[in-house]
DNA sequence: CTCCGTAACTTAACGGTGTTAAATACAAAG
DNA sequence: CTTTGTATTTAACACCGTTAAGTTACGGAG
């Protein structure tokens, strides 16, 4: 069975799924794909890339899908909900996105359609990115907490995860003055 | 020169600036105090233990020093910026803490020194732990961005750190009901 | 059919990691 | 002097990401 990025990367999440994140290594991935390591060093460039990799596909899967909303405010508030679902969605999904490093492919037209749904919901670009910081920053602290084993068990102590995120996620997005 | 847990901690810290937390290892934290890599686990159970002690000893930095301001609204903000600051100020600080483990020796009495300075200012003790973690989450993952080397540079071409910050977490506070 | 070049992969190795078990130094106590 | 416990070293284990060099597979050109 010949390789390449996709499958390597579908395999990638699997094993994540099923070891975490620190016993994620090249050489258990190359197993799981009946390859010997080296082997992936020829469609990728490093461990660091397939994680960005991973991340980037994390990303893109909470930015769809909140078509149907008119206000940049339940945009917003759609999408943090999104983003806080499709981290939980994978083992170490946070952290994951939290060592991983941004698309080196990056332009200005990236810039313009990461602010795009904000801005035609009425925002300056400026402030979109702004905003759009914001909510990503707050689901993945969110997240990193809800998802290291220790502090899970911990905190789930102190209060509810899924309506104390809710909670903060509205207070933050109300609280954003109309345009800034 | 006798080993000891503070010694350890306080080189752990050292090493973790001039270094990075990638290159952080025991057996470097070992080197620079002049000792076998094995000698460090007759005072420290594991490295995840030693980052642990590193990680509480930010929190606790962040937690102390706002007795002066009467309103729970304003502990927070000042809490808020206070977490980011530590986070800040050591390289690395906030991946730090996203894989640190809580405190194993946590009781119910932590839980309320935790709450303390919130329900001093009149929220309840769920309220409070529940904002609390709220600003930590957000300090966290803006820092985590903020730290990451090509993630700085990438969104500080999109933002301003400290004012989105700033904007945020004061948006997240004035957004929180009265009580609830 | 043969030759060649490239793509895709393997084998072997390098220098690093966290951690453990066993042997050792050393100071205090009896 | 001997014993006891603390603190450290030496040696080793099983991993890690990555590179260099060798090998196979395969498609197209002559």
């Amino acid at each position: 069975m010949k390789l390449d990025r996709d499958r390597i990367v579908e395999e990638a999440f699997a094993l994540l799924e099923a070891d975490g994140l620190d016993a994620f290594s090249v050489r258990r991935l190359a197993t799981r794909l009946g390859v010997q390591p080296p082997a992936l060093y020829w469609h990728v460039e490093s461990k660091a890339e397939l994680v960005t990799l991973m991340a980037q596909r994390l990303y893109a899967e909470a930015r769809a899908g909140h078509e149907g909303l008119e206000e940049w405010r339940d945009w917003l508030i759609a999408f943090g909900h999104a983003m806080r679902g499709r981290l939980l969605a994978h083992r170490d999904g946070a952290r994951l996105c939290a060592v991983a490093e941004p698309d080196r492919a990056a332009t200005a037209e990236t810039r313009q359609a990461l602010a795009a749904p904000l801005i035609a919901r009425g925002l300056g670009e400026d402030v979109a990115l702004s905003r759009l910081g914001s909510v990503i920053a707050l689901a993945l602290g969110w997240t990193i907490y809800e998802q290291n084993g220790g502090m899970h068990d911990y905190l789930e102590a102190l209060f509810d995860f899924d309506a104390s995120f809710a909670a903060s996620l509205e207070a933050m997005i109300a609280g954003f003055p109309r345009e800034a």
